[in-house]
DNA sequence: GGAACTCGCCAC
DNA sequence: AAACGTGGCGAGTTCC
């Protein structure tokens, strides 16, 4: 696919974002390189021990058996005969192409053979010391790591990152997030800064779409779009989201509901995403099963109150909620994307806000989100533009050294802080808004600060 | 022996 | 009726 700006704001946009891009580039991201030796030989033997472990076991010899000295217990191939052809497991998914059973954790989980509990850990060691410490290190000089940001890679306009990818380094899993993040520091005597967009996603179709509830839900501070679907879903009048176990509910809804529907996602996939994170299985439900709630009921007693007392019943109630999320409450955003959807179906292409063409065939869920994704990276674009203006004209300390699609990593000195901080508020909050004026929702950053001379493991605020 | 593919997995 | 968007990258495998 071809991919370029199309117009000449666009381009204009990608054109100043090269630039402030390949300064942050060329200024590089400090690395402990004798800290990723370290490490790497700290999982090898790691690795080698679970390896020496596994070769103890039948079912490795059974391996053995079929593939003899070709057996690969890195190879995945293999293992889907092992388990699949030869033991005659009933595969619970196949491949994303559709050939032979998946061997991902989501299927390794479902199969009661304990060996595969050690596959897993040692697939996990070995993306930690592959993936990113070893490409630390591969692409350390003079002890930085100079990442590319690209632009013209990706079909929503938005931008991808390569040699390493600084895009990707792990959060979620906290062991690798510690491993991994461990390795990059910011020049003595500074400390990282990361100035995140707050949901810019849902700001960004509020500027599409105009939906005054959506609106609403990201002007008012006490809504809460997420604990209201969550109150919804799981059929409560009242949920406080600061017990832990409605915290749990928000989460689930939020992450198995809101963001897959937004993303073109239908109740019936949702539903076990859901049932997942409250921990009920997906057949007929008895007393005491799932989470429990404050009051020391569990949630399938709640439920079973409501009426709901299988899976297969929670997912007609969902489906309910689905038809009220798209034809009630956000009614006006259903009827953009609709529109949407048929101008582009006209038109044969689909323009942004900041002036990006997207042609070519595109599905309904494309048409949709490209926009959005597109745009929201464009507002995180143009303040980082912005920050290496005042950067270089005010000849700051300072540095920008990075972005990961919504938020921009800093290398801060810490008597230039406030102001930097400050800087980053005046942008997003007054000249973004003063530059596009179809931007229609207060855009806000959170800042995150690391220790002075501390890696990018935790931040000391927020 | 390298290119191109699949699979799995990390981020937003 | 159908049904989750965007990337990069390592290892294994297959093709030429």
């Amino acid at each position: 696919m071809k991919i370029e700006a199309t117009t000449a704001k666009a381009y204009q946009l990608v054109h100043d974002g090269i630039l402030a891009l390949a300064r942050a580039e060329r200024q590089g991201i400090r690395i402990d390189t004798e800290y990723c030796e370290q490490k790497i030989q700290h999982l090898t033997r790691k690795i080698q021990y679970l390896e020496k472990k596994l070769e103890d076991t039948k079912f490795y010899r059974h391996w053995q058996h079929i593939y003899g000295r070709k057996t690969n217990i890195h190879s995945n191939h293999q293992l889907s005969r092992i388990l699949y052809k030869d033991m005659k497991i009933e595969p619970l998914k196949m491949t994303g192409k559709g050939v032979q059973g998946a061997t991902d954790e989501a299927a390794l989980e479902q199969i009661n053979i304990p060996e595969l509990k050690t596959i897993l850990e040692i697939r996990k060691l070995a993306k930690i010391k592959d993936t990113y410490l070893g490409a630390f290190l591969r692409e350390a000089s003079d002890g930085y790591i100079h990442p590319f940001f690209n632009l013209h890679t990706v079909k929503t306009h938005r931008s991808s990152s390569s040699c390493p990818n600084f895009q990707n380094v792990p959060k979620r899993d906290k062991e690798a997030l510690k491993i991994c993040r461990r390795a990059l520091f910011p020049r003595p005597g500074h400390m990282l800064v990361e100035a995140d967009f707050s949901s810019i996603e849902v700001m960004l179709s509020c500027c599409y779409s105009k939906d005054p509830t959506m609106i609403n839900y990201v002007k008012n501070k006490k809504s809460d779009m997420h604990l209201d679907m969550a109150k919804q879903i799981f059929i409560f009048d009242k949920l406080d989201k600061n017990v832990p176990a409605h915290a749990i509910l928000r989460q689930a809804a939020k992450n198995a509901f809101v963001f897959p529907q937004f993303y073109g996602d239908y109740y019936g996939n949702n539903v076990k995403g859901l049932a997942d994170w409250v921990k009920l299985p997906q057949s007929r439900w008895k007393s005491g099963m799932g989470v429990e709630l404050p009051d020391g009921r569990y949630i399938s007693d709640h439920l079973s109150t409501q009426g709901i007392r299988s899976f297969d019943k929670f997912t007609e109630h969902l489906k309910g909620v689905e038809n009220d999320f798209w034809n009630n409450r956000f009614k006006v955003y259903n009827a953009w994307r609709k529109a949407w959807v048929a101008e582009y179906r006209k038109k044969g292409y689909l323009k942004m806000l900041t002036g990006f063409i997207c042609s070519g065939i595109m599905g309904k869920n494309e048409i949709m989100n490209y926009p959005i994704q597109g745009t929201a990276f464009h507002c995180l674009l143009k303040t980082f533009i912005l920050l290496d203006e005042a950067m270089r004209k005010e000849q700051w300390d300072t540095k920008l050294i990075g972005q990961i699609h919504d938020s921009i990593i800093m290398d801060v000195n810490p008597n230039e802080f406030e102001h930097v901080q400050l800087t980053a508020h005046k942008i997003v909050k007054e000249e973004l808004p003063a530059l596009w004026n179809w931007i229609n929702v207060p855009l806000n950053i959170e800042i995150d600060v690391y220790g002075v001379d501390q890696s990018w493991v935790k931040p000391i605020t927020s």
